[in-house]
DNA sequence: AGGACGCCCTGTTCGC
DNA sequence: TGCGAACAGGGCGTCC
């Protein structure tokens, strides 16, 4: 079973299944051949710089911060891959048809592959020193799964809306439009709200529906169709009904996006 | 500071 | 049925 074969946008749990993929295949074989198809897409490097810092070095760990993921060479230096909206990993062995749209493709020693492809090509690969100083210089804030509840209220003082707040990746790295209308769904609050308006119980609300969104979503693999159907998730599309109420859900763009919501159990005030 | 908007990209879905 | 417009959205830049 191949756990990449449907497509999915990668917010952070997505990534985090594209992070143990990446564990469960490629870790510590020598990569003898590095292809790049889509120069593009490189940020800060060159096809020939990426070869040279991969080429007969062997991926030794790797590392999750919000969307992005790093992987570890045995010389220090690090790969860095962003997947966009429509990007995903694919291992396969010699022989096999490499996936279309794929834009970087890293052949082993094993007479594997991996390929990284992006078919709207909005995706990001570059290399760094190391995650942190990746994360830094980038000005990410800190992974979502790793705020914990003090950090979290900190944060909150912010006029931004909810929407807008969740997805800023500045503020919490990981979440994106998808999984920021689950959250706030599952914590009953509307997308439009201030946040520095919420009361403490309703921050609260928040910070324990994200978590349960992320890591319940992480443990089904991030795979769509085995996400419950009291999730917004799998009602989220032109006349979908809302799981708790069976009213009507609603699209309203918000933050430059598509926010589907409860307008019946998200209320404001 | 933060929101609105446009842009990048291309496969899919929609309306006429 | 066919075709072009609209849409999907992560991240960035610009403007207000």
């Amino acid at each position: 079973m191949d756990p990449m074969s449907v497509p999915i946008m990668p917010e952070l749990p997505d990534v985090e299944v594209y992070k143990r993929y990446l564990d469960a295949t490629t870790l510590h074989q020598r990569i003898d051949r590095v292809r790049v198809s889509v120069p593009e897409l490189l940020d800060g490097t060159t096809p020939q710089a990426l070869g040279r810092v991969l080429h007969a070095r062997r991926i030794e760990s790797s590392r999750r911060h919000g969307k992005y993921l790093f992987a570890e060479t045995d010389r220090g230096a690090w790969l860095v891959l962003h997947f966009g909206m429509t990007g995903f990993l694919r291992y396969f062995q010699h022989g096999e048809r490499a996936p279309q749209h794929a834009c970087l493709e890293v052949r082993f020693a094993n007479g594997f592959h991996l390929a990284y492809a992006a078919p709207r090509k909005l995706g990001r690969i570059a290399l760094a020193r190391d995650p942190c100083w990746f994360v830094r210089s980038t000005g990410l804030g800190p992974d979502a799964l790793a705020v914990d509840r003090a950090s979290f209220r900190r944060l909150a003082r912010s006029r931004r809306g909810l929407k807008s707040w969740l997805t800023h990746q500045q503020t919490i790295a990981g979440i994106g439009n998808v999984y920021s209308d689950e959250i706030l769904f599952q914590a009953r609050l509307d997308p439009r709200r201030r946040v520095e308006a919420l009361g403490v119980r309703e921050l609260d609300r928040l910070y324990r529906s994200m978590r349960r969104v992320l890591t319940r979503t992480i443990s089904t693999q991030a795979d769509p169709s085995r996400v419950p159907r009291s999730f917004l998730l799998p009602h989220r599309g032109m006349g979908g009904r809302c799981p708790r109420c069976r009213g009507r859900l609603r699209r309203e763009p918000i933050a430059g996006r598509s926010a589907w919501y409860c307008p019946r159990c998200q209320r404001g005030h």
